[in-house]
DNA sequence: GACAACCTGACACCGACCTGACACGGCCCA
DNA sequence: TGGGCCGTGTCAGGTCGGTGTCAGGTTGTC
C-alpha cells in the first residue's frame, strides 16, 4: 500500500512513517499543502493521512480541493485538538474517519486497515448498536430514540470505550487520552465520568462493568 | 529474547533484569545513553525497556534516533508517574507502550508479552483450549460457554499458569510474580488462590496439579 | 503413626470505587 | 463590568468487594 503522511511536525512524521514502513506500506512526507498538491498529482495513493493544522493552510481545504476533483482516495484526519467543533465539517467534506492526537500507532493501524477495508462506501462514523446510535462528530447520542446530548469529556470517554468493546481500560489509561499534557487531574475524575456516562446510557443496552484494580469495561449486554 | 534495560537506577536494573532471567531472557543492561547505543550497534534486541531520564540526557532522543535509523525493535517507555506528557509525548515518538515506576513486575512483563505479540503480527490475546476461552484482555473467561469474570489476582495467576502449561511453579515463583516487593504475603496466599482459580476451572478440561514440595502445575486433561 | 504440606470455609480489614455536593473558571449576554 | 449558566474536577463520606490470614481438617510421605 502507497500513504501519503502530510504532517508538519517533522518527529510525528518520522515516527508515523517509520512505523508504516515497518508494515511493508511505501510511505511519502509532504510537510506542507503545497507539497502535498504535488505529491497527489503525481503519484497514485491508497491512502492519505492529513494533519489539519498546516504552515500553508488548513488541511480541511485541501481536503475540500481533493474531493472535488472527484479523487475517491480515503483519507484519514489527523488533528491535535480534542474539541468535537474541530472535527465537524472534516467528515461532511469527505473524510474517512480521524484520529486525534495524542494516539497510538496501533490505533492509528487500525483505523488505517478499517478505512481501506470498507474503501468502497462512504464515511461511517456513525454507531448503532446495543440500542443506542451515537455519532462522535456531532456530539450526538440517542438512547432508543430519546435524544441525550454528551459534553465533551463524556463524548470522549464513551468514544475510546466503545470502539473497543469488551477491552479493560485502566483508569490510568482513561486518563492519559481523555487528559492533555498540562492538566493531570486525579483518578476520581475518571471514577465521575464514568458515573456520569453510566448515567447516559441507563436505558441503552450499553454497560460499564468495573473490574476492581483492573479497570473499565464496555459490555453489550444482550 | 534479548533484552536491553537501559536504566541508571542500580538497584531497579538488577531486580528487573534477575526477573527477566528467570523467564530464559537474556538481559543487556545499559546505565546510560552513550552504552545503550553501543548495545544496539553490537547486539540484535528483541525489545527494548528505557527509562526516560538518565545521566546523560532523555530517552526520548534515543528513542527519535533508534525510530529514525529504521530499526524495528518494539520500545517500552520507563516512566516516572507523574509525567504525564512524558508518557505521551513518546508513543508519538514510535514507543510501543509505557510502564510507570513503581510498576510490579507481572504487570511489565504481560505489557512486554503483549507488545512482542504484536510485533510478531499476531494479535492473538485470546487463549482457546481444554475447553475455555481466556481473554487477559478483557479480564474474561468463559467455560464451555459460560461466562465467568475472574478477579485481578485469579486473572494474572491463570495468565501465568496457562502461558507455560506443562511447567512446574514453585509458590516462592508465584508469590514472586503475583505480589510486589513491599507487600510480602504469606504462602498459604498461593494456596488460597490456587483453590479459587481451581473452582472456577471446575468444569473445563484444565487441572491445576499439585506436586508436593515443588509447586503446581497446569495440565490439559483431555 | 507422626509430621509436614496442603486444602478450605470463615472472617475481618482495607482500599477501590461510587456519588452527591460544591467550588472554580470560561463564556455569553445584558 | 457584572451576573448567570454550564462544563469540569475535587472532596468527603459511605459502601462494598477483593484480599490475605487463620484455624481446623485432609492428604501424602517417611
Amino acid at each position: 500500500m502507497k500513504f501519503l503522511l502530510v504532517e508538519d511536525n517533522q518527529e510525528l512524521a518520522n515516527a508515523v512513517s517509520s512505523r508504516m514502513r515497518l508494515d511493508g506500506h511505501v510511505v511519502e512526507h509532504a510537510p506542507n499543502l503545497e507539497d502535498a498538491a504535488a505529491f497527489v498529482e503525481t503519484g497514485d495513493f491508497d491512502l492519505i493521512l492529513l494533519d489539519i493544522s498546516l504552515p500553508d493552510g488548513d488541511g480541511r481545504t485541501f481536503l475540500k480541493k481533493h474531493r472535488a476533483s472527484d479523487l475517491d482516495t480515503p483519507v484519514i484526519i489527523l488533528t491535535a485538538r480534542s474539541q468535537v467543533s474541530d472535527r465537524i465539517g472534516s467528515l461532511d467534506l469527505g473524510a474517512d474517519d480521524y484520529v486525534t492526537k495524542p494516539f497510538d500507532h496501533a490505533e492509528l493501524e487500525a483505523r488505517c486497515r478499517a478505512v481501506m477495508r470498507r474503501k468502497v462506501g462512504r464515511p461511517q462514523t456513525v454507531i448503532d448498536k446495543g440500542g443506542i446510535v451515537f455519532d462522535p462528530v456531532a456530539g450526538h447520542m440517542a438512547v432508543h430514540g430519546r435524544s441525550v446530548t454528551l459534553r465533551n469529556r463524556e463524548l470522549r470517554l464513551l468514544e475510546l470505550l466503545i470502539n473497543a468493546p469488551g477491552q479493560v481500560f485502566s483508569k490510568q489509561k482513561l486518563a492519559d487520552r481523555l487528559f492533555s499534557y498540562d492538566d493531570d487531574a486525579s483518578e476520581n475524575a475518571i471514577e465521575v465520568y464514568i458515573g456520569r456516562l453510566r448515567k447516559h446510557l441507563e436505558d441503552s443496552d450499553l454497560k460499564i462493568t468495573t473490574l476492581r484494580g483492573l479497570g473499565y469495561r464496555l459490555d453489550y449486554d444482550t
